[in-house]
DNA sequence: GCTGCTCCATACGCTGAAGTATGGATTCGC
DNA sequence: GCGAATCCATACTTCAGCGTATGGAGCAGC
């Protein structure tokens, strides 16, 4: 962890992609709006001098720590996944995962809120389309049919972005125990039953 | 409509009101970081000179804008639900009404991405809060426990922000009748089966 | 028709952040 | 160990937006 600031205290040399994730950071804990390159620097203990060796603008800031965000988000998520060959069971693994994994999910939360950039819109576009490609598909192997495992797949990322946005900033965090019997009550409501056919 | 721009031609005097209304459409066309001082002014064809005298600051116009969308806001969805007696028909008028309003909802999503605001978070605290008891109180109706209503309310009302959020920007819009497939979809599945007790 | 109140224009200072220019320092290639 | 590449600091300009100060136009009341 924070081998940013271990770098900083060997040599005091950075290089793009410490910016990259310093931005990633700042995106995770304030949004994208305040990544600014002076703070920044400040954060990294150097000044702006640095910064416009490695990139050419603020705007090449943001789109290299977007593609680094892009590259690593696929693995993180559904890498864990290939293993549960039961589809039912793969989306109640799905749901734990993205239940209880909110730190790493700041970043997509805050990335939403800035659709309207427009280097951020089409890489939040490209995400979204493959979480949802990947939630149809399941929903299909569930039992649906065609249409309603579309339908399902972006209820349930709807039912998940908009959790995202209440939950982390709105209420007062929802107690422990209420969050896993609310995250069951959406596997139940949401998964299909068994289908027991030949 | 446009009364803003009428009276401007008709006199050229403002009120606060005024600056209030303009700015909630600001808000919803651009989102409230973009609710500047000097753009205001110029977009109602006056300068910054009219709206140091009607507001001290630019979070006063804020404070101000929200309070008057808190208040309007009430009405505009709850007050024509009242006439539905039988709550699943109700409910099903409310995801209608909710489906096919969309402008009147594009400030409460711009709100949302502003939570971090310290005017803003707490009227959408109470906006929601408020939205999520009446969704809890009529599923709770439609033959739901307490805690299953709860907790249907919830995820009906995730899926209604993560909905706002992914269609308003992301998506190329989603074709007229797979939308209203979507929406009878998410009607079948959210709101219960009719009970059939004495 | 003079006074005063309401609303707005103009001009100014201040801050924060984006870039640019340039020189200094450290490290690498050899 | 010397030149050259790499990385960073300092100082500067530009610009947008907040807030202030002050004066002026128009309408009220009497």
């Amino acid at each position: 962890m924070n081998d940013i600031a271990a770098k900083t205290e060997r040599n005091g040399r950075l290089s793009a992609e410490d910016w990259a994730q310093a931005a990633l950071d700042l995106i995770a804990e304030q949004g994208v709006a305040s990544v600014a390159v002076e703070p920044l620097a400040r954060r990294l203990g150097v000044t702006k001098g640095s910064f416009y060796w490695h990139f050419p603008s603020r705007d090449a800031l943001l789109s290299a720590a977007l593609e680094r965000w892009e590259a690593v988000e696929q693995e993180s998520v559904f890498g864990q996944l290939e293993a549960v060959s039961d589809p039912r069971q793969r989306l109640r693994a799905l749901i734990q995962l993205v239940a209880h994994e909110v730190k790493s999910h700041k970043i997509y939360s805050e990335l939403l809120k800035a659709l309207d950039h427009p280097a951020v819109g089409p890489v939040i576009g490209r995400v979204s389309q493959r979480r949802l490609d990947y939630l149809a598909a399941s929903f299909r192997q569930a039992g649906l049919g065609r249409t309603d495992a579309q339908h399902r797949g972006r209820l349930a990322y709807a039912a998940y972005v908009g959790f995202l946005q209440l939950s982390l900033q709105l209420h007062p965090r929802l107690a422990h125990d209420e969050f896993e019997a609310y995250v069951e009550h959406v596997m139940e409501t949401l998964i299909p039953p068994v289908t027991r056919n030949a």
